[in-house]
DNA sequence: AGCACGCCGACT
DNA sequence: GTCGGCGTGCTC
């Protein structure tokens, strides 16, 4: 027993056997100046790791402590609110508490370690073979002592107490720092100190004028360009103490050079005005209310947003808007910049570590008021959050499927408890687990019923492929399309053509024998790439050449299937030559910036198609769109996924939506070979509530969300007699220990049962209400854990789950 | 996780 | 005899 300060640490290891706070004495240096919340490095077996504090205390049942190496921060980079945030993370996603944390900050804030071996004595005392490696520097990197198959001779000297292992824990991001010079004379004597230079310095001379001219510390890198000098004449007036340098730290902004109109409030339509009613009396009442905004896209959801932000913000508070991928919605950002300036920080995937970095050490140090990002935007440090917005609530993007497996929909709502203030889900396809709590009053449901200046909804045709198929069409253009197409382009109006997300990749098949060239180490096709042309394997990266003949049958016709953005591009170049087409996908799109060029191009009329993905289906807003095809509606209709029809319907109407939004009236043409799907059909006539409808009957049949929750137990092996083993052992396990109300599926192979040389099976568990999941699942992972250490098993588990595979 | 410790087989 | 394989257990 020891009675000092300590700090209880949660490390940087994440395990079973770890997650759980390790003790260590506070050195008196930093007595009073840790606090929980704080990362720290300490000692952890012969290493150093990185830690968090995550209490104080003065007493502990260990009888010998080590001491925190080093605090990391000043300031804890994690608050109260947010430490407990952490834990009820952990407790609803079974996660290990220290990727809970980290999860909640900037991926610069994690640790990056490394070893290496210092030399601590004489080089000719250690053995000739590794000397040479000691010549120039005392240190040797331990990957170079391990290609150069040094290891043994290494430790064996290590040993003798002759050379050290050093373990060093590096951070990330760094703070950016700009080199800023400032004169260190009194404005009197600078003209004597320039007459003092000599006479051909006319460079220091200028450096030193141009820096008394200004009288305040200047950063070098315009000081060089204003005077056109080196940094050479800088060195020697340092040098000479006439002027002094030091560092500066600066914000990287990403949204730099840039401006953004003002805009003010709108008037708000009789709709909006009872729909933001509620919202504004629960944020005068603080009193944590979830709403859901349901209204159609063009009905006026952002401008209930912004202004009910700024009621917030009178208040003196804070909001969190989550937006789906914001690189994506350029336009929604700048309706906030617009609105609100720099009071905004943006969170999103564009953005590099150190640019996420400064925007979120902004909203720490309370320099912006609203944040708008992308999911995991929700942990923004804000302490007096008034607000928090969820735009396009029944996007998956929300759902993170990496460990912590969260949904930022749940996070939203529990921190919303918390500060009680509303939280708005805002969407024209709700998901139907939101839409059904509005229904059951556990959200209040706001609706915004009719397009703003009642534009009329676009005219949707569905067409059937099959039948042009059968007529002999083998295009991938319906003549009603292609006819449309030629009609805007003499009528110089625009067009979108959409491509869902699965239809872009391609496989090729034997059309002797069917064979379809697979992976050799994932079971799944392989995806035919036309930029590098070759074959690729979209989990585990593995490449190789396109068959000449079938490996198979040695056949020698070979076709490629599916459709690709490029193929489509090519055929309507060969269709259409006079078109000018923008091709939108992860190819012409990589680069930063390029979707908001390519948007622009198109906005500005250089184009008469714009191709593309499923990126092309949100935020675009152009008068001059007269015509949405949609090439094949249903490729993602047939995914082993229950919300597979919820998607489609979703992403249909999205498209729809993007026709005719002004002046000029829209057409929407979907093409199909499922015409007769609900989906399909309720989507042509923008019907939600009929699709809701039909979808939850589907649901309750298959005891699916939301009438029943889900867990998902994924056990990955690479021998498949011990996963299907494993499996089955864990299912019996868990079926044994929940009600009998509870439905345990499986154990089955997953949709794609390989990955890297990996096979895949599952256990699903469909339930209402089962107390002793959590505990069951967390016995469950203990009771295999020899297995998990030792034998290579994998458990991983989901508590929502939303990809099934 | 990562590392040390320890217990067995096959080499200079 | 010793090097090095990997099963076991611990890290404040």
């Amino acid at each position: 027993m020891i009675h000092q300060p300590i700090a209880s640490v949660i490390v940087d290891v994440p395990a079973m056997q770890t997650d759980r706070g390790f003790d260590y004495l506070i050195p008196e240096e930093w007595l009073g100046r840790i606090f929980p919340g704080m990362r720290v490095i300490v000692p952890f077996g012969p290493r150093k790791v990185q830690g968090f504090v995550i209490k104080l205390k003065t007493e502990s049942d260990f009888n010998k402590l080590k001491k925190i190496s080093v605090p990391l921060d000043l300031f804890p980079v994690l608050n109260d609110e947010l430490l407990e945030l952490g834990n009820w993370l952990t407790e609803k996603t079974l996660c290990y508490k220290v990727s809970a944390f980290q999860a909640m900050l900037p991926a610069a804030m994690k640790a990056k370690y490394e070893k290496r071996f210092f030399l601590k004595s004489e080089v000719k005392e250690i053995s000739k073979g590794l000397q040479q490696f000691f010549q120039k520097s005392l240190e040797l990197d331990w990957k170079e002592a391990e290609e150069k198959h040094l290891l043994t001779k290494l430790h064996q000297e290590v040993k003798k107490e002759h050379i050290e292992i050093q373990y060093i824990v590096k951070s990330r991001g760094k703070k950016k720092k700009v080199k800023m010079l400032t004169i260190k004379m009194q404005a009197e004597v600078v003209e004597d100190a320039i007459l003092s230079l000599p006479k051909n310095a006319e460079k220091q001379k200028k450096i030193l004028a141009h820096l008394a001219h200004f009288n305040r510390p200047l950063p070098e890198r315009k000081v060089l360009e204003e005077t056109n000098s080196t940094s050479q004449s800088v060195k020697t007036l340092v040098k000479k103490g006439f002027i002094e340098e030091f560092y500066q730290e600066v914000y990287r902004d990403p949204y730099e050079n840039r401006t953004f109109k003002k805009t003010f409030p709108l008037p708000l339509t009789v709709h909006q005005q009872a729909a933001i009613t509620p919202i504004l009396s629960s944020i005068e009442k603080r009193q944590h209310e979830t709403f859901l905004l349901y209204g159609v896209t063009g009905s006026g959801k952002t401008e209930i947003y912004l202004q009910s932000i700024q009621r917030v913000l009178n208040e003196g508070k804070e909001a969190i808007v989550l937006v789906p991928e914001i690189s994506l919605t350029p336009q929604m950002v700048h309706r906030f910049k617009g609105r609100f300036g720099d009071d905004v920080a943006v969170l999103h995937s564009g953005l590099s570590v150190g640019e996420k970095y400064d925007e979120w050490r902004k909203i720490q140090r309370k320099e912006v008021k609203v944040v708008v990002g992308a999911r995991s935007a929700i942990y923004a440090p804000f302490e007096n959050l008034g607000i928090i917005i969820i735009d396009e609530e029944h996007e998956t993007s929300y759902k993170q499927e990496e460990s912590p497996r969260y949904h930022a929909r749940e996070v939203a709502i529990q921190r919303a408890k918390r500060y009680q203030c509303p939280v708005i889900l805002g969407s024209a396809t709700p998901s139907l687990e939101s839409f059904a709590r509005a229904k059951k009053n556990v959200y209040t449901l706001l609706s915004l019923p009719s397009r703003m200046n009642n534009q009329p909804l676009p005219s949707v045709a569905i067409v059937d492929m099959r039948d042009e198929l059968r007529e002999g069409n083998r295009s991938m253009f319906s003549r009603e399309l292609f006819e449309k197409l030629q009609d805007r382009l003499e009528k110089k109006q625009q067009t979108v053509l959409f491509l869902n997300r699965r239809g872009y990749s391609s496989f090729i098949m034997c059309r002797d024998c069917g064979y379809v060239l697979q992976c050799p180490h994932c079971d799944i096709s392989l995806t035919y790439h036309r930029s590098s042309n070759n074959m690729k394997c979209h989990y585990c990266g593995f490449e190789t050449s396109v068959p000449k003949t079938c490996p198979d049958c040695q056949g020698e016709h070979i076709r490629y299937f599916g459709t690709g953005t490029q193929k489509v591009e090519e055929e309507l170049t060969k269709l259409l030559p006079q078109a000018k087409i923008i091709r939108m996908d992860v190819d012409t799109t990589s680069r930063k910036g390029a979707h908001e060029k390519l948007l622009k191009a198109f906005a500005e009329g250089k184009a008469d198609i714009l191709l593309g993905t499923q990126m092309i289906a949100k935020g675009l807003d152009f008068p001059n769109i007269t015509l949405v095809g949609v090439l094949s509606a249903d490729t993602m209709l047939h995914l082993p996924d229950f919300r597979a029809a919820e998607k489609t319907f979703q992403l249909l109407t999205q498209v729809s939506g993007r026709a005719g939004r002004h002046e000029l009236p829209g057409e929407v043409i979907i093409q199909t070979y499922t015409p007769e799907h609900y989906s399909v059909q309720l989507a042509s006539k923008q019907d939600y509530d009929a699709f809701y409808e039909q979808e939850m009957r589907m649901r309750k049949m298959a005891s699916y969300p939301p009438y029943y929750y889900l867990a998902l137990v994924n056990v990955t092996h690479e021998d498949l007699l011990k996963v299907v083993d494993s499996a089955d052992r864990m299912t019996k396990f868990i079926s044994s220990r929940l009600s009998d109300e509870a439905i345990v599926l499986g154990p089955s192979a997953s949709p794609i049962p390989r990955i890297n040389n990996r096979y895949r099976y599952q256990c699903l568990i469909k339930y209402k209400r089962e107390p002793r999941l959590s505990a069951t699942l967390k016995s469950l992972i203990e009771q295999f854990q020899s297995q998990v250490a030792s034998d290579g098993l994998t458990i991983s588990i989901d508590m929502n789950p939303y990809m099934m595979m």
